[in-house]
DNA sequence: CTGAAAGCGCTTACAG
DNA sequence: CTGAAAGCGCTTACAG
């Protein structure tokens, strides 16, 4: 029924191991009869089958993505870089959204394994050592990406949460403000702990004293950003600025000011990490902490890759600088 | 190196045809076999191979999503619900961000053939044509989502454009609006000429003139909402009304909008296709039809997976109704 | 520069 | 209920 290496071989008039190697550009094949392969190849409407050469070869070429929430524009950035790097080098990326679960991300691996992948990317779920022991016991390479994992020493791409999360700290105290409230995601999560790290070590640079009041530890969602302002925006006193750990919260904050008829700057300083909808970006409106989170995925890509082709060099933790892009939002500009 | 069929096989003392109808469920194994295979396979830990199954089978359980922007919250939504469906059905998706690039989905269309999946879902670019038919040509099953394509009678699943432009422009109408603009995609796509016939549909069904010079036709993105809406809020006379065709659109209209200082709905008033980020909805601000992303998603799976059971049965074309939300953006509520 | 043989790890088709 | 044989479509390893 469909059309093998055998009857391209049959047609020009070679053994199938010539025209593999023809069509793989691997090993020497006379020019003269590369080309009558080319013309049965295109009048046969030969496509290889991978699946075969991937049992042989034992390379899929084949990479998977794990990300804990694809709603995340800071995450669909991180995916599309992955897959066009990806795509460069001929390899095709799964995506699989974990959705934060563990066991979603267990299940995920189960399968990925079966389809002996070559290769992945792991933004981890707070849970993630037995998974990830798993992909390392079977021999399966991978990277992390946005956050490590405690007791893993393996390849990861991260920026830099704790020096981002001080420096909109501090910017917030030397323009003034005196009570900064943090929400944030799980402190089991690496970057939520960087951030909350920051925040109280660049209180404590400028000789601020910490409220742990102020301080509130939740998960990445809109709907927490919601909950926790609402609450803390009806508190009093009242904090006067606010520092949202993404940009999901952000946006909670956002919608909890305008329920409670409340202006930024005016009424209170919004500052957050990675980049919100254009509407608001347009007119520099809210100082961001920027994440290179499309250098995050195409870095990624490369080592893995570079893992592949060589296994046993060194392990890298990369840790790159993010950019503090000064808006309207803290009613000093 | 690897554990095979033959390693659990030989340790539960069977043959590797038995091990394979157990761990498949297909024909009969006694209890007590069984048992014994599942022993072997948690002692040797074994990973079935897929990819030597797909090949002996014929099948690989691999579905490819191509979609035209995923940047495109549709669009991200519904990747999301076809990935769900297809999981619980035991298929791995890939996802192929085409950018509305033609020839990019032509890339993608040979990579996929060669990986044998199983079949596709296709949002397709305004030139899909020719990379269809070659699927076709090589008997790969595929639906259409969003998007039909002219002169090809497959299966597909979209919503209701034209009446939703109809719903949404009659709204603008019976609320007193008079010179009400459109700012839509490309016309050689469906769902742009669709909508942009429907807002004509209305105004005659109103009795209402149309001006040509309201109408933009462009792309489905920020930038050209933003180009369109900066060229006809300075014009003179200006409309009072925008119909935003999709939500990237009605994102560089309100881009537009604060730039020129001009307030919505007090100065003029604006509707869209498709949900806004949720800041907006949250206060019922933006008039807008809401397609069923999610029921597409989860529909378009279930037409696959049907067609891959059923080859011969009769083309579907599904047209789901769409959701007027109302919101104050007309200034009427 | 080219080819005959073997084999990747499963499932199918047949037999008992 | 179970198994021996064959084969899916390639690439590897060896030989010439």
């Amino acid at each position: 029924m469909s059309v093998t290496l055998r009857d391209v071989a049959a047609k020009s008039g070679v053994s199938s191991v010539t025209v593999s190697r023809a069509l793989n550009n691997s090993g020497y094949v006379s020019e003269k009869v590369r080309q009558r392969i080319a013309v049965a190849v295109a009048e046969l409407n030969y496509v290889p089958n991978s699946v075969a050469s991937s049992l042989r070869s034992k390379r899929t070429r084949l990479l998977a993505l794990l990300l804990p929430d694809i709603t995340n524009p800071f995450w669909t950035t991180v995916a599309r870089s992955v897959e066009d790097a990806a795509t460069e080098q001929g390899y095709a990326v799964i995506l699989c959204n974990t959705d934060e679960d563990p066991s979603k991300e267990g299940r995920y691996i189960e399968l990925l394994l079966r389809r002996r992948i070559d290769g992945l990317i792991v933004g981890p779920t707070n849970e993630s050592f037995e998974s990830l022991k798993r992909l390392m016991q079977h021999g399966v390479h991978f990277v992390l990406v946005d956050r490590r994992v405690e007791g893993l020493s393996v390849d990861c791409v991260k920026s830099d949460s704790y020096d981002g999360a001080h420096q909109v700290t501090r910017h917030l105290l030397e323009t003034g403000h005196k009570r900064i409230a943090i929400i944030t995601g799980p402190m089991t999560v690496p970057t939520s702990k960087d951030r909350v790290a920051g925040y109280v070590a660049a209180h404590q640079a400028c000789g601020s004293a910490i409220n742990d009041k102020l301080i509130f530890v939740g998960s990445y969602c809109q709907s927490w950003g919601f909950k926790a302002a609402s609450d803390l925006l009806s508190g009093n006193p009242c904090p006067d600025a606010i520092f949202a750990a993404n940009s999901l919260i952000a946006l909670g904050v956002l919608e909890a000011a305008r329920t409670l008829n409340l202006r930024i700057p005016d009424d209170i300083a919004l500052v957050s990490f990675d980049e919100l909808p254009q509407i608001i970006v347009a007119n520099r409106f809210l100082t961001s902490v920027i994440q290179p989170s499309e250098d995050m995925g195409r870095l990624t890509i490369r080592l893995l890759l570079d893992r592949l082709a060589n296994p046993d060099r060194a392990i890298q933790e990369i840790t790159l600088p993010v950019k503090l892009l000064i808006g309207t939002s803290c009613g000093c500009s």
